[in-house]
DNA sequence: ATCTTTCCCACCTAGGTGTGAACC
DNA sequence: ATGGTTCACACCTAGGTGGGAAAG
């Protein structure tokens, strides 16, 4: 079990008391049509979100039991990469990386009930690349491979965490390299294509205004 | 003790252990400025956030306990008032009133320490008139008066909430009328002047353009 | 030179304001 | 008639996009 590096089997076995829990990544068809090109998600100093947004729907839990759900994001292999040539090839060793931050979901805790009556969304985690980062962000290096994880713990609060029983979960079409600056023109067009915040980039059919000039 | 009705005297005597504790209301100016010609909020179907914002400043908790902070907003009396010749009037018996929601602060729980390392705003809180409303708004009645109130309670965790030791502080200059369009007009200048969402209301010094006709 | 990162920007989404007419 | 409520709206704040030039 590599230090910090994704463990195999992905999926731990789940203890014998939550064997029923279920995880379903939402939004699958539009996480595959990233994965089929090559996830990039931006990393900023300020903190970037991740496009798509990681959603899943969970069943099998104890309705009245109390879970935490968290997220964190481990390399998975030991390389550095580079885009050369319309392609991700090994250009070195892995920076070294700090220990992984956890992002606990903000609805934490909450009831198991709570949790599967709607989808859970981790639309507002961050990813960055400020090692220093004091926002509790996810630190991430750049143009390195990784596997965002979800965590399922039942513990009554936060300040309790213990990881003595967990579930942990990792959809293979959520990985991704993280860059400072798209390198791959197909993910581009498809950020905008399918991000409403992107909106502002796609052509309107030839109707597109032209950016304004700046007078300085 | 008038049930659900303002206390007095408002300021519960705290227990002993926690007989440092002390609660500042900031922006204390600007609420006398609104207290001064008679606060008035707006409630609505789909809920109103109040302002000012209710913000506090703690200290004199124990660094290591964890707390809850949570509002309600109490009625002052058995009155109905309405506004006629340019001042409130009562006009009747209050309307029967649901008992009364709860807005627990969303970074509850949470311990001494991190209360007190910064102030404490409630501005997601949000008013209603809809007796119905399932978003866990205030619900109160149009025309009525009221008083919101914090409380602080020593707790592990929302669900365990117990009122066995809790200290309760209630600012008078925080006091309003509930209404479903300002009735003073002095209220509404002092909103659009300190509102920074209804800064497109202010007078720019006769450089605001003319609202646009619409065209139907 | 080449590759990567940073910064400011126009352009969006999302949602908080009072207005004034319509509604009850 | 009168008094209170609702609704669509223009106009804001707040903040999430990739672009492109500049910087490293």
């Amino acid at each position: 079990l590599g230090l910090g590096h994704l463990p195999a089997p992905q999926n731990f076995p789940p203890p014998s008391a939550l064997k029923d829990m279920k995880v379903t990544l939402e939004q699958k068809d539009l996480w595959d049509s990233f994965h089929d090109i090559g996830t990039e998600m931006i990393i900023t100093k300020a903190g970037r979100r991740m496009f798509p947004t990681y959603k899943a729907s969970i069943s099998g839990l104890d309705p009245n039991a109390k879970y935490i759900l968290l997220m964190d994001i481990v390399p998975m292999d030991d390389n550095r990469y580079k885009y050369h040539n319309s392609e991700w090839v090994v250009s070195g060793k892995a920076e070294p990386l700090m220990p992984g931050r956890l992002y606990i979901h903000p609805d934490s805790p909450a009831t198991g009930t709570q949790w599967m009556k709607q989808s859970v969304t981790f639309h507002k985690l961050k990813l960055t690349n400020n090692a220093m980062d004091q926002q509790g962000h996810i630190i991430l290096n750049s143009m390195h491979k990784y596997q965002p994880r979800l965590h399922i713990v039942q513990a009554n609060d936060v300040y309790s965490l213990r990881w003595n029983s967990f579930s942990t979960f990792a959809f293979p079409e959520t990985s991704f390299i993280a860059v400072t600056a798209y390198q791959n023109e197909k993910i581009t067009q498809l950020k905008i294509d399918n991000n409403p915040f992107a909106k502002g980039f796609r052509d309107n059919g030839g109707n597109r205004r032209e950016r304004a000039i700046v007078s300085t």
